[in-house]
DNA sequence: AGGATAGCCTGCGGGC
DNA sequence: TGCCCGCAGGCTATCC
């Protein structure tokens, strides 16, 4: 699913949606896909998933989003490859398969429905008391992340290492919030191979990588994210970053700066496009 | 340590 | 029209 630019949009388009309503009613439809806090099991499930509280501010790491209550009690929601946080109206309309999870929320501006969607329940809801109980269990095992990261953090986080680099981007521990299409799309900006091993990069090229992962996550943020099968915001509506796409899903096509013909291939078990004038080893 | 591999799921598009 | 195949934005466990 959704990197980082899809989460952070869907935070901002969720943001005026939820922030200030009361959730009336939860309704777990598929157990499985959430989990509590250990300590906290004997407690009601609909009230860990925010049932009566209201809500005051929506979190995002990496690719997770994190909805915070008044009570303190924080939902943590990961996308996966397919998950979907949806506010429609009092029904879900045409949302009706594959809905996990339902809220019914009561605003200043009247009723509505938040609904969590996953059709490959690659994703899931994760509860906790407090925020600080999330970040212990959840969000400290992710690296900085990607949308603020320093030059200085990037350079500590792939220092001496052996991986090549695109493969240490995909690990959400040294970055948190790039996935497949921005690790792509960054080493294309900064000329970087894929498989350029991340600790033989100079400072130089390392300083040139942290300004393209920022730049290119921004600019698609702007753009609402990339929509390649599923993604949709708080409003079901999708993004458009895909067609500015540099290099991803576009082998076999005309690099946009210099024409050559973009090649890809696996790693990390993942598929891989660049230029192979633009990005040599 | 970090690589490769398989596995978790459903849906879609292409080829026949 | 329909079936089979491969592929997909994420991440984890296991083995080497």
């Amino acid at each position: 699913m959704p990197e980082l630019p899809e989460v952070e949009h869907l935070r901002r388009t969720l943001e005026p949606l939820l922030v200030g309503s009361r959730v009336l009613e939860v309704s777990l439809l598929r157990r499985d896909v959430w989990q509590g806090e250990r300590e906290s099991n004997e407690d009601d499930v609909e009230e860990q998933l925010l049932r009566g509280q209201r809500i005051v501010r929506l979190l995002r790491h990496g690719k997770q989003l994190g909805i915070e209550a008044a009570s303190g009690r924080v939902l943590c929601v990961h996308l996966g490859m397919s998950g979907q946080l949806l506010v429609v109206g009092e029904s879900p309309g045409t949302y009706r398969s594959h809905v996990h999870c339902s809220w019914r929320l009561k605003g200043v501006n009247g009723s509505r429905t938040l609904l969590f969607r996953d059709p490959r329940r690659f994703g899931g809801l994760w509860t906790f008391t407090s925020v600080a109980t999330m970040q212990e269990a959840r969000w400290r095992l992710l690296g900085p992340d990607a949308l603020t990261v320093s030059v200085e953090d990037l350079r500590d986080q792939l220092k001496g290492s052996t991986r090549p680099i695109k493969a240490a981007l995909l690990d959400q521990r040294i970055i948190a919030g790039v996935g497949n299409i921005y690790a792509d799309e960054a080493l294309f900006l900064a000329r970087i191979h894929p498989a350029t091993l991340a600790g033989s990069l100079s400072r130089k090229k390392l300083d040139v990588l942290g300004r393209t992962i920022e730049v290119v996550l921004r600019e698609a943020i702007d753009h609402g994210g990339s929509t390649i099968a599923s993604y949709a915001d708080a409003n079901g509506d999708a993004g458009t970053f895909a067609e500015r796409h540099r290099v991803y899903g576009r082998s076999g096509l005309a690099c946009r700066v210099c024409g050559a013909g973009l090649r890809s291939f696996q790693l990390a078990q993942r598929t891989t496009t660049y230029c192979p004038k633009c990005q040599r080893r």
